[in-house]
RNA sequence: GCCCGGGUAGCUCAGUUGGUCAGAGCAGGCGCCUUGUAAGCGUCAGGUCGUCGGUUCGAAUCCGACCCCGGGCUCCA
């Protein structure tokens, strides 16, 4: 009998008898590491605790605080929600149920075509409590396919993984449920509750424990609408019982933050409901807040060497039909109206119009390249459940912009265009940026190979000087162009995805766009499309649940509020709000009859930046009490020329 | 569009098995209080209980259809 040789992760190594598994050698290397073992990682490779090792092997213990311990233990706990619900509705069937962020899902399917509500949930959640508390060892089992086949007989959705991936053309969606080499794997526990999968799992469910179901959700069998409706239960797991409060902590907080939540409570935005869904009107707060943020974008695109163009908010359908609208994206657009003998429709996309614009006069080489910019309001007939406040509208208003210019061109406008991008998104305090470069797809798509090549590398380019983190989704552009989006990460560490610029070969081709170039002969221009802010609406909610309501100065649509302590200073606290209001600032005064307690407090619920309070000292001084938002005390007796010019650096500084 | 869950006053919510169940707090109006830092006191007004039908002697409550909202799926700025 032979020893076997295990290298460590950090290069020492290690005897173990033949026949050793991972749990022999996490105990042989520490009862703590022993008792937190989760799995092995073999060569790469998660492997149960009680599989044994291979001699030679790179071999690390994995524990529930690193991702692949974590997400194996999410993992382990679908599979108890699996046991849970089939031992609760017999006749029951399950699909897929893979560990995801923060948590897992199950998909079933209930005999008769029965739901579950959210009182299930806990009836579910104290069976699987039952399970993890009897401590079932999760076993491994492999079979041919046909006797798989037989296994699970009754769950169709189980046989049609197995028949798909023992065929070999599993998607990666479904790998995880089965070997690809022809045998199946699955995992046995408890004694009577299977479920196929290629595991690793935990060895016991007593190492789950820490988790909790959230809610049921309809999900389409493999995604697909065509699919039969599945009943979806979400869940999150964690390793101990401080990460799962810390989660749902962080949840609430998020919630906190909801822009359709605070919308409301600052008046900013409605939505009434004789509007329709997805249509909100902005209220006058909202509507000062939006004009900063417009004016803003308007004073960097004059400097940016843009020029402003209007166009109206409906064509005819001629438009549409040449620009391929109709063809390719008629689903997502308004019905049309019949006027006059004609059609027309309301625009989703401006970018036909700046194409007329380009096209009303003869273009040289000389004029290139040629930037077109419109806060342009588009309608788009969204799925009435895609709808989401202000993130997700069906009337919205693009910062946009078509630049036109020359081959030549593309390389330097690309590089320009994503530092203007990043310049603008930093005004608002957003730091983390991740983009994604989308090349072009496998399929059919349109355009000279040399052209694809051109536009690729210099969105690379762009990437790589503006010294920019992205990923490459390979084949994940458009039909008529690469692309690359810019996702901005908020002040809770989550990601939005605003910014986009993509090549287009085909507008300039279907609308047969042309520019006389230096050698006297036509030309065909690039097309690139381009929004910072993607939508101004949708911007707007990124930036209430960015700054969880509390806008910085220049935005705050109230930007100091002045307290007189009494009736007395009445006269003082309007003449420093006119003091304010004649240096630019948004100032209010709330007078004196409620106690000064409760308008601070209001002062502070509506998030106003400064809220100052004004009484005999004052008065007397030209002082003035400066609460400033998120600040732990009153600064008393502050001079109002500082305060003014502290306000001004603030502003300037867009603080 | 599909699955699940919801719609009661401007907002947040109570309303037990259908029968004084049309309520509370905040916000709002009006008085009193004159306040130095996160909710002073009193008082008044506000709702076709999402809409429309049905069951019933009687419906916020039960049933149906529709509208809207939320969470997912799909899709996307």
């Amino acid at each position: 009998m032979s020893d076997l040789t295990i290298i460590l992760p950090d290069g020492s190594m290690r005897t173990l008898p033949e026949g050793a598994t991972g749990a022999d050698l996490a105990a042989d290397i520490g009862p703590g590491l022993s008792k937190a073992a989760i799995i092995a990682n073999v060569d790469g490779d998660g492997r149960d605790l009680d599989r044994a090792l291979p001699d030679g092997a790179t071999v690390a213990i994995v524990t529930a605080d690193s991702d692949e311990g974590l997400q194996t233990l999410r993992h382990s706990t679908a599979h108890v929600l699996a046991q849970a619900v089939l031992e609760l509705w017999p006749g029951a069937t399950y699909a897929i149920g893979p560990p995801i962020e923060h948590g897992f899902y199950y998909d079933f399917e209930l005999p008769g075509g029965g739901t579950f509500s959210d009182d299930d949930l806990e009836v579910i959640e104290d069976r699987m409590r039952l399970i993890v508390d009897a401590d079932q060892v999760f076993e491994r089992c492999e079979i041919g396919a046909d006797e798989a086949l037989e296994l699970f007989a009754d769950h169709r959705f189980k046989r049609e993984i197995i028949e798909q991936v023992t065929s070999g053309d599993a998607d990666t969606e479904l790998a995880g449920e089965a070997a690809a080499d022809g045998t199946v794997t699955y995992y046995r526990n408890g004694g009577e509750f299977i479920d196929l999968c290629t595991g690793p799992h935990v060895p016991t469910t007593g190492h789950l424990g820490h988790f909790a179901l959230q809610k049921v959700a309809g999900a389409y069998w493999r995604g697909d609408e065509r699919q039969p409706m599945l009943q979806r239960i979400y869940g999150t797991a964690w390793a101990d019982k401080k990460a799962l409060k810390g989660h749902l902590h962080r949840l609430a907080e998020a919630e906190k933050r909801d822009h359709r939540r605070l919308a409301s409570e600052l008046d900013l935005v409605s939505w009434p409901e004789a509007l329709g869904p997805g249509l909100a009107v902005w209220h006058p707060k909202g509507a000062l807040v939006r004009k900063l943020i417009e004016d803003y974008s308007r004073a960097r695109h004059e400097a940016g060497g843009y020029d402003f163009v209007y166009s109206p908010h409906i064509a005819k359908s001629i438009l549409w039909e040449k620009s391929g609208h109709l063809d390719f994206y008629a689903d997502g657009m308004y019905p049309p109206m019949e006027v006059d003998g004609a059609t027309y429709y309301p625009k989703p996309m401006n970018c036909p119009f700046h194409v007329a614009i380009f096209q009303s006069g003869q273009r040289s080489y000389r004029d290139l390249p040629r930037r077109f910019f419109e806060l342009g309001a588009v309608y788009r007939y969204e799925l009435s459940g895609a709808i989401h406040g202000l993130l997700r509208s069906r009337g919205f208003t693009q910062d946009d912009s078509h630049i036109f210019c020359t081959p030549d061109q593309v390389p330097d406008e690309l590089s320009s265009l994503l530092d203007f991008t990043l310049s603008v998104l930093r005004a608002f305090g957003f730091e983390d940026f991740q983009a994604k470069l989308s090349t072009r797809p496998f399929e059919k798509s349109v355009g000279e190979d040399a052209l694809w090549d051109l536009a690729i590398d210099g969105l690379r380019s762009a990437l790589e000087s503006a010294g920019l983190d992205y990923v490459v989704d390979e084949g994940g552009g458009a039909f008529y162009g690469p692309k690359i989006d810019v996702d901005v990460t908020d002040a809770i560490g989550r990601p939005w995805q605003l910014s986009t610029i993509q090549l287009d070969f085909n507008l300039p081709e279907r609308f047969q766009l042309d520019y006389v170039g230096a050698d006297g002969s036509r030309h065909r221009p690039v097309m690139i499309h381009r929004a910072l802010m993607g939508s101004i609406e949708r911007f707007f909610g990124v930036l209430i649940e960015h700054y969880a309501g509390a806008f910085p100065l220049w935005l705050a649509p109230e930007q100091v509020r002045v307290l007189p302590v009494a009736d007395e200073h009445q006269a003082y606290a309007e003449s420093v709000r006119d003091h304010l209001v004649a240096a630019q600032f948004r100032a209010t005064v709330d007078p004196a009859d409620e106690p000064l307690g409760k308008r601070v407090r209001a002062g502070k619920v509506a998030k106003v930046p400064h809220v100052l309070v004004v009484g005999d000292d004052d008065a007397a001084n030209g002082t003035v009490g400066d609460n400033a938002r998120g600040a732990e005390a009153p600064e008393r007796d502050l001079p109002l020329d500082e305060f003014l010019e502290r306000l001004s650096a603030n502003v300037e500084a867009r603080l």
